[in-house]
DNA sequence: TGTTTTGTGTGATTTATGTCACATATGGGC
DNA sequence: GCCCATATGTGACATAAATCACACAAAACA
């Protein structure tokens, strides 16, 4: 964590969650938002503690996972530069329910929870932002939940992999797939068992590695092994 | 289905939902909304299927499942009296992730889409108590997630209990839990396994079950064995 | 009230997946 | 380019949990 950068009102528009903000709401805000800068592997947040603030990722990426006594985990999700965290706290008062953790360095900005729920009572594009965002997050973690009930792993490394590929001109590709580790604790399996599944589906063709990089070479099947 | 039933305003504000609601905001959503009734085992929802409209259960308790091909499902969650569902559709527009079945006969309010997101803009109350309630199922969820990717069986178990149970005079009691066969759908096991892992349970004087009751003898076990 | 459906208990068996143990590879820093 | 920390591949083995196949019990309903 580096000395605090003071917030302009140009950065604050530049965030997706403030662009409907007017210049008098954007300019109170500068004036309670902090920046923060993390080093690689800090937590932000921690499962069981209070969350006090709204948190937008500037850049870096992080994981959010839910931590076990015997340091295993499970990852609910990874984030990125204008993702956000922490509202779960501000309107609820619970403790948060899962660990925020740096995956590289990341420059945050950090928004009270005064002035997060004053900015929400006062605009209801934000609102709707916001409330948008929790859908978007409560189907993924319904479809986390159907993957791990009702399918096996290798139907849930295929699904993660589907799920992570962008089509590049005609391909399905994941540019930067994170490690077998990784990927394990994503989809609650051993990494022994990504490993074998991942062989085995290059072995059928149906994915192609190259160091980080995976290239769906058959969507169908994939997609198939996938599905519930 | 039977006949529609007219809808009074006062029936509207008696919804904790609607409870903030102006005398005409009341009474321009009572010309809108509609009364529905289904029997049981009727799919309000089905995964898939666009939703058009907010539901809210007046009387009767519905399960939000996922189903696969093959029959089987995992039960999100339960809902009953005063809850609602339908709304994530309503605001991203995408087809509905789950089905909605009802577990008895249901009553229950269809608000459709628009005016649904009229009243949401207009009501910052409003906003906030949907915004809450999507963050108590993201909790639930996320909790779920965690249960099936790091806990056995017998833990997942003991702790739907635990969740499930309500102190009543010093007492942890499950008045009604569902049919072991819906255990099973709940925590993503086979109904053979929940039933030895409830016969365990009982030989080792951790519950007592008696029908539909079961009492928690030793909350701090049980609690143990569902803890991650 | 009997009859039908729905749920349950339990042993035997199979299977998927985790765990362990190790060699080997890879990737960042310096 | 070299070194150290991480990450990975793979065989052997252990084991949790699913599945199968019943008999039996309990609710629902007519």
């Amino acid at each position: 964590m580096t000395a605090p950068v003071a917030i302009t009102p140009a950065i604050l528009k530049a965030v997706p969650l403030f662009s409907s903000f007017s210049d008098e709401q954007t300019s109170l805000l500068a004036s309670c938002v902090q920046h923060r800068r993390y080093s690689k592997g800090a937590a932000i947040l921690r499962a069981g503690e209070e969350t006090e603030a709204l948190y937008i990722i500037m850049s870096g990426r992080v994981k959010v996972l839910i931590p076990d006594e015997e340091g295993r985990e499970v990852i609910l999700t990874m984030l990125g530069p204008q993702d956000f965290f922490g509202e779960m706290g501000l309107l609820d008062e619970l403790p948060s329910s899962a660990t925020v953790e740096t995956l590289e360095a990341c420059d945050t900005l950090r928004i009270p929870r005064t002035a997060f729920l004053t900015c929400l009572e006062g605009n209801a594009e934000l609102a709707m932002l916001v409330l948008r965002n929790l859908v978007k997050r409560l189907r993924d973690a319904d479809r986390k939940i159907e993957s791990l009930a009702l399918i096996d792993v290798y139907g849930r490394v295929a699904r993660l992999i589907i799920d992570m590929a962008e089509n590049i001109d005609g391909q399905w590709v994941v540019k930067r797939a994170p490690a077998k580790q990784e990927i394990a604790r994503m989809i609650g399996a051993s990494r022994e068992m990504v490993s074998r599944v991942v062989k085995d589906l290059q072995e059928k063709n149906l994915i192609h590695t190259d160091k980080r990089k995976i290239i769906v070479l058959d969507h169908q099947s994939m997609a198939q092994r996938g599905s519930v």
